[in-house]
Formats: C-alpha cells, structure tokens, sequence
RNA sequence: CGCGGGGUGGAGCAGUCUGGUAGCUCGUCGGGCUCAUAACCCGAAGGUCGUAGGUUCGAAUCCUACCUCCGCAACCA
C-alpha cells in the first residue's frame, strides 16, 4: 500500500520562530498531512531539532548556559508553539538524542565504505583572539578585487566573486570582532559528491516536470557542471565525533547531520509507538513510500542535492518524491529583522486573535510561487471580509435560525437524499477541484475552494429563503435549514486540515457521535453516509454564536503603528 | 553578460510548460433581501497582460533585446 512520508524543515533550536517559518514548511506540511490523514491514507509527519553547529555554541555562550541545557530550552519553546499553531506532528525529536547519533555514524560509516568520504588539506583562517576556526561568513573583510570593505569570506556582496578568505584584505573575525587571525593548513573530511555526478543528474532529470519552477531550475542550473565535493566536518566541542582514529577531536558539520534527523526520528517514533514496522524497510527505503520535504527556499539545496546523495550514495534511503519548497514571506514588504525590531511577535498574536485567523491569514498568503507580504491591513481585511463574513457568517446564520424554530431537531426525513441533490452537484465539484490542488500541494488555490463552498452554501440559502419559507410553508423551510446544515457540517469536515480549531467547533454542534471514520467519509465525498448521521433527526448541540469575531480596524492601526515605531 | 524568481484592471494573485474570446478574491458602484457578525445574494464598471522587436492565420503564453523589483541559495543551520 502506498505511503506518505511527510518532513518539515528542522527547526534551529537558537532563536524564536516566525511567521517567515510557519509559512515556509511547517503549516503547508501540517495542512498535506492532515489531508491524507483525512483521505485515510497511511502518512506520518517528522520534524525535530536542529541542535548543533558554531550558531549554538555561541548562543549558549551568549546565554551562559551549557550547549545542551540552551537547545533543551528552545526545543521545548518550539514545541509549544507548534502545539498553539495546530501544527501536528507525529514526532518532533532532538539533533542531540543519542538515538540520532548513532544513526548517524552509520550513515558515515556506509558513505565512508563507498569510498564516497575523503580527506583534503585546506587553508583556512583562524582568530587567534577567541581560537576559533573562520569558516566563510565567520570573517569579513576588505575585497582584494574591488576593494569593497565589508567583503565576506564567501562571496563580495559588492562585486559578486567568489572571494579566497585567505586572500582577504585586513580579515576580521565575526565571532569576537578581532582583528588577529592566521592561516593555517587544517584537514577536514569531505563528501566526495563530485564521483556521484551522472547519478545525481539521471535522478534529478526525472523531476523535471513535477517540481516547482522555483525549484527544479534553480537546482538543474546549479548542478549541470558539476557537484562540489563539501567539507562535512568542523574542529568544534559541540557536535558527533567522527568516527575515525585520525579525525580525533573533530566533529561533523551541522548540515551533515541534520536532515539524518529526519529518519533517526521516524526511528524513535516507530520505537516509542510501540510499532513492529522497520523505519527504512517500511519507510525512508520502501518503494511504496512517497517523501516529501517541505522546506524554505534558503533549504533547496540541502534537501535536492546534498542530502539526496548522502541517501543514494549510502544506500540508506531513497531520494524524496518532491521538494515543495516556498520562497519568502515579507513583512509589509521588508525582510523580518527581529533585531531591528522589524517582527511580529507570535505568541501575542495568537493571544489576540487566535488560531484560526492566523492560520487563515497566513495560508492565503503562502509564497508558493513568489515572494509575498505579511500586512496587518490586509490581515483585518482578510480576516474581516472572507472568512468571518464568508465562513462565520453562513453558520451564524444558519444555526441559529435552526435553534430557534426547531429547538428540539429536525425531523429526519430533511436529511435523506442529500449526496443526489443538485445542490449538491456543486458542491462536489467543489471537493473535487480541492483534493485535486491539495495533491500538487497547491494549498491557497485549495483553500479558496474552501471558500467557493461557503459562498455556494450562502448562496443556496439566500435563494431558498428559509425565513419567508417559514411563514408559509415550514416543512419547506425545515428542509432548506436540514440541507443548509447538512452544508456546514461538510464544511466543518473540510475546513479540517486548514483550520482544526475552526473546523472543530463547527463540527460540535452537530453531534459528540460523529466520529473520525464518518468525517474521513465526508472528507472523501462518500456522502450517503450523512442520511444515517441523521436518522434519528437533527438536533443541534450547544448554542450557535459567531464563531469567527471581527477585528475592529482600531486594532489594526494600533499594530501598524507598534510596527512602524520599531 | 554570477545565479534563480517576479513585473497581469485600485490591491493581492491565477493563467505562461501543452499559443485560440483575460480569470479569481478583496475593494468600488448599482440593485435585492432582512435569517445572520452593517453580515448575505444578484448585476455592473474597471486591464492594449513591464517595454520594443520577431515567429504565427492568431501570443499574457514561443523567440530576441532591453528596463525594473526581490533574493543569495552548496564551509550562515
């Protein structure tokens, strides 16, 4: 049977994440996920800390806490707000686990065997200030081209060379600001992906026409003339040991180990459920299984090339199906700067307006073919004017129309008949046109089905006009209310992987009986199931009310106003 | 000529691969309705698809040149 492997970009466990992030990977991932769960297909979503590399050790320096007590912390602070996001994963672990260190040595091990890990001697730089060695942007200095000043040790961001940090004029470390580095010659062992070439290329030309234009160009541009062999390991205190006599004391780069975390938590996942499954047999090497990493485009890379060719190269795992990756989200039309106080706290945004509005905003928005902007007017207008008016509205009501004139239900009849309806013609389309752009991962055109459904129930119920109805004919105004309710409870079911908060309390005036089974069964258009939902009549639990509150416009105008003042 | 992605009615976007009456959401204007969160429904106005050439019976879509915006993405994680 076939299956989904689901994986969002590991989140650095060294600073707060953002809405840049959420967008990027994690909300498109959850959204997919919950979709084929709905769909009742096998899929598991694998997320966890990324704990290592020189960007912690400096931050728990920062923080006067040792390396494991700092990731610890961020790692904890992640996961809660993932929790408040509705952003569900089946296991969210930790780089710095001992389960994923010893998966990861057998990776080494494996590539090593291949003859795909090799040593080299190169030059590099190192502050004698702080004693640490300066890879690329760990330095800075004067361009020895065009003698632009403030030149990183990889690239000139003035004149656009590739810059020889050891060449650099008057170099100065980025880690303590001295001025006081040498040269010297260290070894560092390297993925030898320049001997995978021809096989990375026949791989990667059969994605040619199901992956992203923001994706597959850039990475077949990338690669044509060749693959550059990588430095995977650092002379760090904080890190795997590399796992060889001569490399004493070295440790593997970050990027190294980091996506391994992707299968060394499907491994503690299948060990902590308790399952008989094998997390490469049955998962990451099975040939039923689709993988799919989500991913921010500064990730392509890693997740198109290099780790792809750790995983054929090693044997270990097969290459991913897709690579969705998103471009920037923007805050009104600048780059997020937390230091410069260009951000948007996440926490107390929730605070004020919730789960919902946040996660309705922000998938209406995903840069999933350009960049895009985060505003706060756009927000409200958003907010305010398609899902309140739209979604909030028709249940409102609806609803309360039906609780007012019918108390104590409907009769059951109302209910029968509704999968034949022309009604619910539309409707299905609808469904179908939203599976379908779910499946290509095309989630803002599949939320804006959503929303064609809400304007379509809107519709049918402005048509029917329940209200004159029940005046002359109530048995014609029940059935209009029973076949509008019927619109909002599947509705409810296919807000699910959108909005789960939402879509929860909308399914919870319906009944405490209708179980997973059933809502997968809406969700997948099997809908005769829904005259047995209500053949003992239909009667609504708990009282209606507005369920998505508008956002007054003063509220808005003071957030821009906090914004613009930094 | 470092690399990749954008430039489509007032705003935000889809359509470009596989040429054939320019589409969606919001906003605006007009009408309707009163069940509902001044919400909902119907209708209308508004675009020579960045510029200039070319291919074609026909181009937003293909080709060439140029202008312009964003980003840096294989030793930042």
């Amino acid at each position: 049977m076939k299956r989904f492997l689901v994986t969002s970009a590991l989140p650095y466990a060294n600073g707060p994440i953002h809405f840049g992030h959420l967008v990027g990977a994690y909300i498109p991932a959850d959204v997919f996920t919950r979709h084929k769960k709905m769909m009742g297909q096998k899929v598991i979503h694998i997320c966890g800390s990324d704990e290592h590399g020189v960007a912690i050790i400096m931050g728990a320096q920062k923080a006067g806490q040792s390396c494991k007590e700092y990731v610890d912390s961020w790692h904890k602070e992640h996961k809660k707000l993932f929790d408040l996001f509705n952003v569900e994963f089946d296991f969210f672990g930790q780089t710095s686990a001992s389960y994923h260190h010893e998966e990861v040595l057998k990776w080494f091990d494996a590539l090593n065997e291949k003859g795909l890990i090799g040593p080299k001697d190169t030059q590099q730089l190192f502050c004698q200030s702080c004693s640490n060695h300066l890879p690329d942007r760990f330095v800075e200095g004067k361009c020895y081209e065009c003698d632009y000043e403030h030149a990183r040790g990889d690239e000139c961001p003035n004149c656009g060379i590739l810059i020889d940090p050891t060449k650099l004029i008057d170099p100065v470390c980025k880690i303590c600001g001295a001025q006081n580095t040498k040269e010297v010659t260290v070894t560092q062992w390297y993925l030898l992906q320049s001997k995978f070439h021809d096989h990375f290329r026949d791989w990667l030309k059969t994605k040619k026409n199901n992956w992203r234009k923001t994706v597959y160009p850039f990475v077949e541009s990338l690669t044509e003339k060749g693959l550059h062999d990588r430095a995977i390991t650092r002379d760090l205190e904080w890190g795997i040991d590399v796992p060889l006599p001569e490399a004493k004391g070295k440790k593997l780069y970050v990027w190294f180990d980091a996506p391994i975390g992707y299968v060394s938590n499907t491994k503690q996942f299948l060990k902590e459920t308790g399952s008989e499954e094998d997390y490469l047999e049955d998962w990451w090497n099975n040939s039923e299984t689709e993988i799919t990493h989500f991913v921010g485009k500064d990730n392509i890379i890693f997740h198109t090339v290099i780790f792809p060719v750790m995983g054929m190269g090693s044997g270990r795992i097969k290459p991913p199906a897709d690579v969705p990756a998103n471009q920037f989200l923007n805050l009104e039309g600048k780059q997020f700067s937390k230091s410069s106080g260009w951000y948007v706290d996440i926490k107390e945004a929730l605070d004020q307006f919730g789960v919902d509005a946040l996660r309705y905003y922000l998938l209406s928005i995903l840069p999933e073919t350009s960049d895009s902007s985060f505003t706060w007017k756009e927000f409200g207008l958003k907010v305010n004017g398609e899902l309140a008016n739209n979604i909030g509205n028709l249940v409102n009501r609806c609803l309360k129309f039906w609780k007012k004139n019918w108390p104590e239900g409907i009769e059951s009849k109302h209910f029968v008949g509704f999968s034949e309806t022309s009604h619910a013609k539309e409707f299905q389309s609808s469904l179908e046109k939203l599976h379908e752009f779910l499946e290509q991962k095309q989630i803002r055109r599949a939320l804006e089905q959503v929303m064609s459904m809400g304007q379509l129930a809107n519709t049918y119920f402005s048509d029917q006009e329940p209200w004159a109805q029940y005046k002359t004919d109530p048995e014609k105004a029940a059935y209009t209310i029973a076949q509008s309710g019927i619109q909002i409870l599947i509705l409810g079911v296919v807000l699910e992987p959108f909005l789960p908060g939402l879509s929860g309390k909308i399914l919870s005036f319906f009944s405490e009986g209708l179980n997973k089974e059933d809502q997968q069964k809406i969700y997948r258009g099997e809908w005769k199931v829904i005259d047995e939902l209500f053949q003992n009549g239909g009667k609504l639990q708990g009282k209606p009310k507005a369920l998505v509150p508008k956002i007054e416009d003063e509220v808005i105008e003071k957030l821009q106003e906090k914004l613009h003042q930094g």
